[in-house]
DNA sequence: CACGTCACG
DNA sequence: ACGTACGTGACGTGT
């Protein structure tokens, strides 16, 4: 069954017009065009729309007749000429109908009824068809039919008719609506009727002659003033009989596949609602185009290189068995310009199709698709677009697999995991893999200019063209380039490991008294605070903690703890650093991370398989691991790491000017909080104090509490609250902030980063006070943190930009956090250093200089 | 697969 | 009376 919406486009232009012009007042555009018909019509379409999800919809429009629906009565029931800033608004009412995908008819010398009917009249006539009409007219009641129902519009809401609930409310077959009007008349439409004769009167002789003729037939039956009423326009109402009548055999063709809906046209309707300025609509119609998605069923295969299609720009996506592409093999291609929709299997892909140094491209996930060709030798150039670092910066859901975000969009594309299955992958057949792949471009093309919008709404787009998109690459080819592993060194290192763990593990089960699995928290804890009775600290959820920290407290008390640390430090550098990153070098004797550029809150990347951004520094035998980071022949590992920036950025934004000052006069930035803090000169600051001073800064970043202050300094909670209100009194400038930050993120419910990237706390509405206070927190860190990140991820793009323009030998190879690693050449050490300041410490200007330490040595151990 | 632990900024 | 520092990833254990 087909249902078709007939919806009355003059009747609802009308009294849109109407609704909203008081005294030549109303609604118009800054040109002075009048939109307010406009306005209305399309609210009421809108709605319709929404209500009946229509499949088939016909508007009408009358054409070429002005006796009737051109004129209307104003409110107060005289009747005008149509006026002209009505007039006006038919055009654009039938293009916004057009746009949104609906049909319009109007045909010479018809009006608008005179097509509902003839459409009604198709649905009688055709079993597989029916209709709702749409209007506020009640002449149209004439048409309800076994097949035909009817909203009839009111000034608020709509009665829905259909013959049965017809005839409850009125007594009377639809069909009689023309005699209906024949005796009442209808002065709107210029029908006289009889005079006298109103709705009720009509009604009761309708209910017992049921006709016009009927009532004639019987006029002797009937006495009093109506008898006579009737006989004196007896003429009148057999010719209000007659224009009442709604036309039902227009000739035209009805195909009802011609009136099927079509696709929104969402660009030219952006267009028009920004000509009508028409705000509040163009704004739903970027969110709109969340529309259901066309089902992909099938994606051609190439077989030969010349039979890729593509025009213009295109989006492509690379399938690929695993998720770390250094490694894993590309099964293909998929790309889609709009049109075309093929898959390229490898072995075409390596012939180096022209499309992909040539068209404009849009990818998800562009770093991956980047260094996966690079590792098969080919180039891809040209790529504008990556949905998803945009989706990341919008605050979406992204994860490695792209469908997370597709089905965010409505699309229904399987997960990764569904398709090659969970440990073991396994590519399904071909068909299936192009089937799959030309599903996630498809989603990329149709998706590309929605996310694209929403950057430039969100003041995103700086900080996705100028930093992320290209940041992609810059990154790309540092995975690409990886770091040198001097493995030997590190399997020295493990032999003496191995020795020193056996030794450890012989000493401490002599001092417990007993063998056990030292490495499970659970047996450790009921060794030491069962077996020996040492004094336990905090309590876990199942157990005694047995962290370093507590053990730490407890090292005078019996020697096996000391024991204990030593062996978790060298067993922990033994597994993850030895191991760990041994297994990870690749035949070409380096070492490829991934830098995952859309996963941490705050802006930062991280780094995995390896995370090469938490290699040992802080212990002199952990930081020995640092030796077998090495350079390129004829080269050294130079780096540069910015100092303080995360307390130059709070310097910056309180805008405390003890401590611009201090940045400014190139001081020790802890020494000088300490002078403060504790009353005395710099020169007087002990170590002691510096310390306290530092962990309070420290604190400040993270969104301080006199508990975690007192946890980290190992004091009293009211020693660690006492640092902090003397360091808030030193600085009040650093409370206002501090009060300023968590009143805006709670009104926001989001903060942002100085280049605007935002991240969304939902923690700040918790009901919990511990959760809403961890939001506090994540309030006061994220923008530092982040400009931080921001600021080093640009110094990155110009310094890649740099090192391509002067065409240098040296890499950028590392980067962690706020510093860079670089594998240089010899002979370029002092222009690497010179660019590299400049290009680090001039990112953007600040209330405070930005400062960069640079160092080099012939590993990465050497280079502090 | 969650947790504890520990490596980094 | 809550039960806490901010941001990450890898490993081993034990459910």
């Amino acid at each position: 069954m087909k249902k078709i919406i007939l919806v009355d486009g003059n009747n609802l232009l009308f009294r849109s017009y109407y609704a909203t012009a008081y005294n030549g007042n109303f609604m118009k555009n800054s040109k002075g065009f009048p939109t307010n018909a406009l306005f209305g019509f399309h609210n009421m379409l809108t709605k319709i729309i929404a209500d009946e999800k229509p499949e088939y919809m016909v508007v009408a429009f009358d054409k070429g007749k002005t006796f009737r629906h051109e004129e209307y009565k104003d409110y107060k029931g005289g009747r005008i000429q149509t006026p002209d800033e009505l007039k006006q608004q038919f055009p654009i009412a039938k293009e916004l109908v057009t746009l949104m995908g609906y049909t319009y008819f109007e045909i010479d010398n018809y009006e608008a009824d005179d097509i509902i009917g003839t459409f009604a009249a198709y649905c009688d006539e055709d079993d597989e068809v029916i209709g709702t009409i749409v209007s506020s007219d009640k002449d149209l009641l004439q048409l309800i039919s076994d097949d035909v129902d009817m909203k009839l519009l009111k000034q608020k809401d709509y009665i829905r008719y259909n013959k049965e609930t017809f005839f409850e409310d009125y007594g009377i077959m639809p069909e009689r609506v023309i005699d209906l009007k024949a005796l009442e008349g209808d002065p709107s439409d210029n029908i006289p009727g009889v005079k006298g004769i109103g709705e009720k009167t009509a009604l009761k002789l309708l209910r017992q002659y049921h006709t016009l003729d009927g009532i004639y037939e019987h006029i002797d039956e009937i006495k009093g003033s109506v008898h006579d009423k009737l006989l004196l326009d007896k003429e009148n109402a057999y010719q209000s009989y007659h224009l009442a009548t709604i036309v039902k055999n227009v000739d035209m063709d009805i195909s009802i596949e011609d009136v099927k809906c079509r696709e929104r046209d969402h660009e030219k309707l952006e267009k028009l609602y920004e000509e009508l300025e028409f705000y509040s609509f163009l704004k739903k119609e970027k969110e709109y185009q969340k529309k259901e998605p066309e089902e992909v069923e099938e994606v051609p295969i190439v077989s030969n290189i010349d039979e890729i299609k593509v025009e213009g720009k295109c989006s492509v996506y690379l399938e690929i068995l695993g998720t770390n592409y250094h490694h894993s093999d590309i099964l293909g291609m998929a790309i889609y310009d709009g049109k075309n929709l093929q898959f390229i299997p490898k072995d075409i892909l390596v012939q180096n199709p022209k499309f992909l140094l040539e068209n404009e491209k849009y990818t998800y996930d562009a770093k991956k698709v980047y260094v996966a060709l690079k590792w098969l030798g080919i180039e891809i150039e040209n790529i504008t677009f990556d949905s998803m670092i945009a989706a990341s910066l919008l605050d979406y859901n992204v994860k490695d697999d792209i469908s997370y975000l597709a089905n965010n969009f409505d699309y229904h594309i399987p997960f990764y995991e569904t398709v090659y299955g969970k440990k073991k992958l396994k590519a399904p057949k071909i068909e299936e893999v192009a089937l799959y792949a030309g599903k996630k471009a498809k989603f990329i093309y149709e998706t590309k200019e929605i996310l694209e919008n929403k950057l430039k709404e969100e003041e995103l787009l700086k900080l996705y063209q100028e930093i992320e998109f290209p940041l992609a690459f810059v990154l790309g080819d540092m995975e690409y380039q990886g770091v040198h592993l001097d493995q030997n060194t590190l399997k020295e290192m493990g032999k003496e490991i191995e020795q020193n763990v056996s030794r450890l593990e012989q000493e401490i089960y002599k001092l417990a008294g007993c063998e056990f699995l030292i490495t499970s928290p659970k047996e450790l804890g009921s060794i030491l605070f069962e077996r020996l009775g040492l004094p336990h600290g905090k309590k876990g959820a199942r157990g005694y903690s047995t962290a370093a920290d507590v053990l730490e407290k407890l090292k005078d008390v019996h020697p096996i703890i000391n024991k204990i640390l030593e062996y978790r430090m060298i067993t922990k550098l033994y597994t993850t650093y030895i191991e760990g990153l041994l297994n990870m070098v690749k035949e070409d004797g380096k070492i490829h991370t991934i830098y995952t550029q859309t996963l941490t809150r705050t802006g930062r990347l991280s780094s995995i398989e390896p995370n090469l951004q938490n290699i040992p520094v802080r212990t002199e035998y952990g930081r020995l691991i640092r030796k077998a980071f090495v350079p390129s022949k004829h080269c050294v590992i130079l780096g540069g790491d910015y100092s303080q920036i995360e307390l130059r950025i709070l310097a910056h934004m309180s805008g405390v000017q003890a401590l611009i000052d201090a940045f400014n006069q190139g001081m020790d930035i802890h020494t000088k909080t300490a002078s403060d803090i504790f009353h005395v000169t710099p020169e007087e600051v002990t170590k002691q104090m510096r310390r306290v001073a530092k962990a309070v800064n420290f604190g400040i970043i993270y969104g301080i509490s006199s508990f975690g202050l007192s946890e980290n300094l190992n004091i009293s909670v009211g020693e660690a609250k006492h640092f902090i209100d003397h360091y808030l009194e030193t600085y009040p400038g650093i409370q206002e902030y501090m009060d300023k930050q968590i009143k805006q993120a709670y009104q926001d419910g989001y903060v942002k980063t100085l280049f605007h990237r935002k991240r969304i706390i939902t923690e700040l509405n918790n009901s919990n006070y511990m959760i809403r206070h961890q939001g506090e927190r994540m309030a006061l860190n994220t923008p530092i943190q982040g400009t931080s990140a921001d600021i080093i991820k640009k110094a990155m793009v110009d310094i890649g930009k740099e090192l391509k323009k002067r065409k240098l030998k040296t890499k950028m190879i590392l980067q962690v956090h706020d510093e860079l690693l670089f594998d240089c050449d010899k002979d370029e050490i002092e222009i690497i250093k010179e660019i590299i300041r400049d290009k680090m410490e001039h990112v953007l200007k600040l209330k405070v200089p930005l400062k960069v330490d640079i160092a080099y040595g012939n590993n990465w151990y050497e280079a502090k």
